[in-house]
DNA sequence: CCCTCATGTGAATTTAAATTCACATTATAT
DNA sequence: ATATAATGTGAATTTAAATTCACATGAGGG
């Protein structure tokens, strides 16, 4: 076997998106070194090369969803000023996200997560909670602007608004896609903008 | 050692509430089949006269949990008429039960249910699905007599009740109980309660 | 051009848990 | 009272995957 030798970094990348993938693409599987080696090309003992076990690349895997995660806020706040794009985009980018990168439920809802030690779960839950405090925001600009009823308690907003997406990510992903999430976000979303709107 | 020996249904009670208990005790750990074992007081090969496998053991937890959840239903239906108490006391009452059987949530965010063939993730499916179709019915009620407003879509109501709920428990347990979650309550339920009541 | 270190490999090694099995015991049906 | 079927046990057995290791190779700095 030739195997192209390449960079640490390089390979770090490859093997941290190849696990999201991988771990996307079999449902009903535990994530192996063997599979993800495989599809990045590598020997399994290779990923050692890089990653001290595989409990470090799932944390990496984490770094990875955190980062995909957070784009999205920075893209609708640059998309648009006032808040009902900036949710209402939000939210379809959030589930477009988890629609295509399977494997981000899959680890949400996995015993690397869950079935390891603390520090996994402590990092998810920075994740969300950074995620609800960036929400937490574009809705007080929505009230500064008048758009959005000063009588809304934003952190109730920002969780009613996660409790949208949520659900949905978790009946979709458990129905294996059977779950019509579009028909979801289009009986949710009004619902929750007429009750917040000024 | 001397084990009293024990008819098998009897057993099988033991183990699925054993299990369950393990489960919400350990919150880093796999279930093991030794350490059910040890809480029944019971050798570990013992297990095997009662269930087919550990697989079989996880299945019957499911259908422990279902009906936890669905008893709660039931209680609150009769307790009252009102679609406002039988929700929030629902409400209470989810929450109180995912709170003192850690094991429930444990279970939803284990590889037991996402990373075994679909089996039990369509189980686990029809446990919601029938869970919300059941809170349906109560908002339907809660609209026929007047207390909720006509043009509330029941469906999109009764999701987002579970959006309330949900996410609450993700929090609560992703952070080992350091969410607030009395504090959600407080906050969420009055939100949702305005947005639906006549 | 060569040296060396980073990268890659296949073959052990480690580990850990579920499951099976041959044998023991006791409950209960007759 | 006895037979037998159900229940319980500790000691194998199976399995399966992560990790280590001794050795190979090639990229890039000097």
């Amino acid at each position: 076997m030739t195997t192209e030798k390449l960079p640490t970094d390089v390979r770090r990348e490859q093997i941290v998106a190849s696990a999201l993938q991988v771990m996307g693409e079999n449902p009903d599987k535990h994530l192996h070194i063997k599979d993800i080696a495989q599809r990045v090309g590598l020997a399994p003992s290779a990923l050692y090369r890089h990653f001290r076990s595989r409990d470090a690349i799932m944390s990496a895997i984490l770094e990875l969803i955190r980062t995909k995660l957070y784009s999205n806020i920075e893209t609708v706040r640059q998309a648009s000023e006032d808040a009902e794009t900036r949710l209402r985009e939000l939210l379809e980018r959030h589930i477009r996200v988890i629609r295509s990168e399977h494997g981000i439920p899959r680890m949400i809802f996995s015993d690397e997560l869950w079935g390891q030690k603390q520090e996994k779960r402590q990092k998810m839950f920075r994740i969300i909670t950074g995620y609800l405090a960036e929400i937490v925001d574009i809705v007080r600009e929505g009230q500064a602007k008048g758009e959005i009823r000063q009588d809304v308690n934003p952190m109730a907003a920002a969780r009613m608004f996660f409790g949208i997406v949520q659900p949905a990510a978790l009946l979709w992903h458990m129905s294996e896609g059977r779950f019509d999430i579009d028909e979801h976000l289009a009986i949710a979303w009004p619902f929750f903008w007429q009750t917040i709107k000024s």
